[in-house]
DNA sequence: ATTGCTTTTTGCCAAATGGCAAATGATTTC
DNA sequence: GAAATCATTTGCCATTTGGCAAAAAGCAAT
């Protein structure tokens, strides 16, 4: 729990008792690995933070192929805007892809910590907003650049997680085949 | 104007005082094509809404290379969050790409609007979420496909843009070089 | 250690894309 | 309208990547 009110007070500041209220709410959450955070279809109900382990964001194109859209670590808040917000259903699965220790709020219970404490929202914008630039940034720098280059990226945005994640999640994430990535990882080495 | 407040009002309501206190604080700015909106190394000092025309991100990668990170066209709202909120230099240009008529408020001004109006803060809330999450999904779009498939994919999410832009800005966008974007539209028709 | 299962690597060849330069086309300027 | 400038297309060839299947490696259960 230390960490995230640790991740929150970077955004702005509160006091011991906000902070406690804001504890009170929150529910510890254990994923095993390849546990469903999330399902596509489903309707978002939780606003995540992940404490420790990794999950992947994921969705299946038009011919089928499932992609890794992007990877969340531990450190970071982990919710499917559009669906926690708006009650839609979530076109995207969300994954463990280790075994992941989170803190979790209800949709009633952070409504309600956004209306009592006094400067939550704006907190809560800029955490958002943090997370929704960092999203862009990663998801960019893969567009316009060969297949080694993207992966030498992937290894300075990611760099402790290269051995901890199947190399078909990752080759579906960088946009290539597996044997690509395999071909790429043996070349650089 | 009218556009900018019934793009506003889309993400909830304000009464007619509301309404007339923002249109008060909003300038009319023109720029024309190759006109820069922003520069890299500058501060973002306004909050821009695009009447008519289009724009382009764009930034320089390590090898040099111009790359256009995304168009933003009529009816969207045109800032750096990065820069405008944190008063940081921003990374990227921002350019006309055909002559433009915007709506903008100096951050002082939009700063009033926000602490004057209730509510206010979370439509701009809503609309800066939308549009992030608009630009993950364009973005997120040209990583795991061919050539040919992401050019199909840039036609629909941009159906009326594919003629009025150079080759060049768009060839970048889409992470390949002119020639190959070239080869591509011959194959297609 | 053996078996069965999954993941990763490799080989082979075809297709797509990049790099470069020349040719063509379009637009602006005088 | 001729010249100059810029944008786009094309040709040629090298490189990268994809598709597919087999081999190898890793891992878990017995």
């Amino acid at each position: 729990m230390k960490k995230f009110i640790e991740y929150i007070l970077q955004f702005g500041n509160l006091n011991q008792q906000q902070i406690d209220l804001i504890s009170k709410k929150a529910t510890e959450l254990n994923l095993q690995k390849d546990d469903y955070f999330l399902e596509a279809g489903k309707v978002s109900k939780q606003f995540g933070f992940i404490i420790d382990g990794i999950t992947r964001v994921s969705y299946y194109n038009n011919k089928g192929e499932e992609i890794t859209k992007y990877f969340i670590e531990e450190n970071n808040i982990l919710v499917d805007l559009e669906s926690f917000e708006n009650e839609l259903p979530s076109i995207a699965y969300v994954q463990a892809i280790t075994d992941c220790k989170m803190i979790v709020f209800s949709k009633k219970d952070w409504q309600e910590l956004l209306n009592t404490i006094v400067g939550f929202d704006a907190i809560v914008h800029k955490i958002i907003s943090k997370a929704l630039l960092q999203k862009i940034e990663r998801r960019s720098s893969l567009v316009s650049e060969n297949g080694t280059t993207r992966y030498l990226a992937f290894l300075e945005t990611y760099p402790n997680l290269a051995n901890r994640i199947p190399l078909s999640y990752l080759a579906s994430y960088l946009g290539m085949t597996q044997s690509s990535l395999s071909r790429i990882r043996k070349h650089i080495r």
